[in-house]
DNA sequence: CTTTCTGCAAAAGGTTTGCAGTTAG
DNA sequence: CTAACTGCAAACCTTTTGCAGAAAG
């Protein structure tokens, strides 16, 4: 099951509209190597199916609600789930100096387990990022 | 040693000049118990002695570089570094709800030692929070 | 057919920049 | 005295909002 299909289930589980401006966003999404704004998904659109960035803004705001992007703060921008059925811990690698980064599922997180009980703070989300250089910038 | 003593130590080490906004700033963060914004900070500052908001975003710019805050990516805001010393990961606690945050140190970190490696990642630096509801706002 | 979604225009908000004058060391 | 710092004004970029028309289911 590809990214774009497992999405529009998804999508449609949860019964939001699978509309062309929401295709487009996945596709690029489905394609990009590194973390993307929503000015940058723009860019990486057809021009001859030019589609409005404040619609990009509004899709994007559905795609993290339902869980099949991340917002990378690093980096100011949005990476698809490569995991969205394995609960656990999301974390991310990502190079300081291209931007690429790599997903990883932890299921023994000591911060969503130990800690959080520990400060009496019941865990709801949890972001989770290292930065560093990758192998093809170190 | 009080957190403003400690940071002017840092600051002067680092051949910073220790002016009035920068004082001032270290001041009202001393006093923070949530993340504060550079406007937060600027509301902050008594009204006899008002700083720019310009100098304010300088002001964080420098603190964050020489690590005696720390960018808490959940609220968009700044809190002090209460482990200054310490060397290790450091985390933190924020309360969705009134945004009150407590930051701990992990000396053995799973994310920073073990899984970087694998990734063939070069670890510079961690962002590591978890989101939910104090004991006040349970 | 109805509700949701999109585009447009505009506003709002946050952050950065250049430059001239000020100040800490 | 000199390099570093600050204030001001303006530019810039990102994000949000309201509303009328379009489209998915």
């Amino acid at each position: 099951m590809t990214f774009i299909d497992e999405s529009i289930q998804i999508l449609k589980r949860e019964s939001y509209k699978i509309t062309g401006p929401r295709r487009a966003v996945l596709e690029v999404l489905a394609e990009a190597e590194i973390p993307l704004s929503a000015y940058d998904i723009e860019e990486h659109i057809p021009e001859n199916i030019p589609i409005n960035v404040v619609t990009i803004y509004r899709v994007l705001e559905v795609f993290e609600k339902v869980g099949i992007i991340h917002k990378i703060h690093t980096k100011e921008g949005y990476v698809r789930c490569d995991f969205e059925k394995q609960k656990g811990c999301h974390s991310f690698a990502v190079c300081s100096e291209c931007g690429r980064s790599k997903e990883f599922v932890q299921k023994e997180c000591k911060l969503e387990t130990q800690l959080p009980q520990k400060l009496v703070y019941k865990s709801l989300s949890h972001i989770s990022e290292i930065s560093g250089l990758c192998k093809q910038c170190a």
